[in-house]
DNA sequence: GCCGTTTTCGGCCCGACTGTTTTCAGTCG
């Protein structure tokens, strides 16, 4: 590793706030989007920048990366500050970036107000809106100042400033029944945004809408009883904060119009402005009426993204790819993975019982999974140590298999017998080997200690998965979203010793936990470790829930065969009773014998050495 | 500052909404 670690979301920051702040000096509107382009570009990287620097490797293969960003990346990285950073901060008002906080506030009026008022806190912006002071500068006026004032407010009230998926979607569920009971006429009412692209986290959600009258349904959504403040009301656009603090945006436009309506708004940001680059170049303007022939001025309009995007010359591209990285080159040159489908799910691996922390019967858990057609479960309730969840004492463990053989002869499904077994703080299983033995699959996962330092978690985690019982490691980073941080560990050399070991690894599907995240287990898939989407279940209505770990494995362009638990039980009990290290062949021949159209590689080839 | 199916120079996504203005700048996504 480097001296002194920077991280990916540093040097992230580094370039948006460089862009920001050449934005209040007015420089090129290029320049400035180049940087928030490397800004973004950089935060979905699935591999560490600084380890990259450090190993000698070439970043100007990654897109939106040339030699100006790569060597200012060189230079964050090993003296820890880039010179033109300073400078550029030198010249402008103290804690200008700090205004830029508050919705309303862009760059211009952001040096405005730290020129013409020497104000560089939130609080103090507030204060002069309140005594006339901000209304009194040059293109202000009260409305203006009111405006400024009333973000202030309404910002102050939202927790968080992004909003975990599972909540966000819940919100959004709820906006859309309340439109769609005061208007009977909605014919499409869907989410679009980065709700749709299924991020771990919403800033705002955005709904398309098509209906009679557009107007009309704006109003609806400004009169939901759970609206606190509309903060936009136009013919096409509307939007509010809802309680408890998230913003919802609703576009509505014409039924002829949806399939660019869709995805205008279903973005993201850098893969619109990608595809528009690319349409321009066939002298085709896109925007969310449609298609613009440059030259005749001719619009046409498509009824769904897919004719949209066949437009183009090009396949639909899922949502979940969206993120402006890689998937445009791949979507021209035929290469998107057939990402991996709820249905392709047959079973499900990590579920808890009222035995332990669970609060349903195994029976009412195993008729559930049973009746959405799986084909094998593992019922992995806590081990010992676990006290406060109840966890299960070896005798327990005993007694709970013998309920499990009573209730095999019951059901149509093939039932496992399984643990979440607590990795105790130095690696070692929180049960003795002979007990793990007899378990079909274990579950490996740390609950305590969570703030050990780096080397003392990788150590803690290596170790687990060099013991020969352990199956899977569950929910590696133990983060809660929006609750808990990820715990410290060395991500490469964790997923080399899964990889070395043949331990999977598994994507939690819980919407608060969704662990591994997105860009992890991206990563995993390009080194060829096993991965498996679980729910986590802890009552039988989170066990539909393995859409949201679905979601994450779209995230990191996984194909079926990624993912263990597509298999057939008797390929999965195959890969379960081989012996360990040589487990990880049997993982690599269904890799090897399904369609190769996975872009294994393509990060660490275009940043390769 | 980045980038290349016409290019190593000359392009660079596109529109809605608001407020302060009589035609546009700033902000947002």
């Amino acid at each position: 590793m480097p001296a002194s670690q920077t991280t990916n979301e540093e040097i992230a920051e580094l370039f948006e706030h460089l862009g920001m702040m050449l934005e209040m000096k007015g420089d090129s509107a290029f320049k400035i989007r180049a940087y928030q382009r490397a800004a973004r570009t950089i935060e979905e990287l699935s591999f560490p920048l600084d380890q990259a620097v450090a190993d000698g490797q070439k970043l100007t293969g990654i897109p939106g990366i040339g030699k100006a960003i790569s060597e200012k990346i060189h230079e964050l990285v090993t003296t820890g500050q880039v010179q033109t950073f300073e400078r550029v901060k030198s010249e402008l008002p103290e804690g200008a970036l700090n205004l830029l906080a508050i919705p309303g506030i862009g760059p211009k009026t952001a040096v405005l107000i730290g020129t013409e008022l020497g104000i560089s806190t939130i609080e103090g912006v507030e204060q002069a809106a309140q005594d006339g002071r901000l209304a009194s500068l040059p293109r202000m006026g009260k409305r203006a100042a009111d405006s400024i004032l009333r973000h202030i407010r309404a910002s102050r009230s939202i927790s968080s400033d992004r909003t975990p998926i599972g909540q966000a979607l819940s919100i959004a569920e709820a906006a859309m029944a309340g439109l769609r009971e005061r208007d009977a006429e909605i014919s499409i009412l869907t989410p679009a945004g980065s709700l749709r692209r299924w991020e771990e986290t919403i800033g705002d959600v955005d709904l398309v809408a098509i209906t009679p009258q557009p107007e009309e349904l704006g109003r609806c959504l400004a009169e939901l009883p759970q609206v606190r403040e509309v903060l936009v009301n136009g013919p096409r656009k509307t939007s509010v904060i809802v309680d408890p603090g998230l913003q919802i945006d609703l576009r509505t436009g014409e039924a002829e119009s949806i399939g660019a309506m869709l995805q205008y708004f279903t973005g993201s940001q850098q893969h619109n402005i990608r595809l528009r680059d690319f349409a321009n170049r066939m002298g085709l303007s896109l925007n969310e009426y449609g298609i613009t022939n440059v030259e005749s001025g001719q619009v046409e309009v498509f009824p769904d993204e897919e004719s949209f995007y066949a437009r183009l010359g090009l396949p639909l591209i899922p949502p979940e790819l969206r993120a402006g990285m890689w998937e445009l080159e791949a979507a021209i040159e035929g290469r998107l993975p057939q990402l991996v489908e709820p249905l392709h799910l047959r079973g499900d691996l990590h579920l808890h019982s009222d035995w332990s922390d669970g609060s349903d019967p195994i029976e009412t858990m195993v008729a559930t999974v049973a009746s959405m057609g799986y084909e094998y479960m593992a019922l992995t309730d806590h081990s010992q140590g676990l006290g406060v969840a109840n966890g299960l004492t070896p005798d327990r463990l005993a007694a709970q298999r013998e309920v499990l053989r009573q209730l095999q002869e019951r059901y149509d499904i093939r039932i496992l017998a399984g643990s979440e077994v607590d990795i105790r703080s130095d690696g070692r299983m929180d049960f003795p080997d002979e007990v793990l033995a007899e378990l079909d699959v274990v579950v490996a996962s740390v609950h305590n200690a969570m703030s050990q330092d780096r080397e003392t978690m990788t150590r803690r985690v290596i170790r687990a998965m060099e013991h020969p019982s352990v199956t899977i490691i569950g929910h590696l980073s133990t983060r809660l979203l929006g609750q808990r941080p990820p715990t410290d560990f060395d991500l490469e050399a964790v997923l080399q010793a899964a990889r070395d070991t043949g331990t999977a690894l598994e994507i939690n599907a819980s919407p608060e936990r969704l662990d591994l995240k997105d860009t992890h287990a991206y990563r995993a898939r390009e080194l060829g470790i096993p991965l498996v989407i679980s729910t986590d279940s802890h009552h039988h209505s989170h066990l539909s829930g393995g859409r949201f770990g679905v979601a994450v494995a779209r995230r990191a362009w996984c194909e079926p065969q990624h993912i263990l638990n597509t298999m057939p039980l008797d390929h999965f009990r195959r890969f379960i009773t081989t012996p360990k290290p040589q487990r990880i062949k049997v993982f690599d021949d269904v890799v090897a014998t399904a369609a190769p159209s996975v872009p294994n590689g393509h990060a660490s080839s275009q940043a390769g050495a």
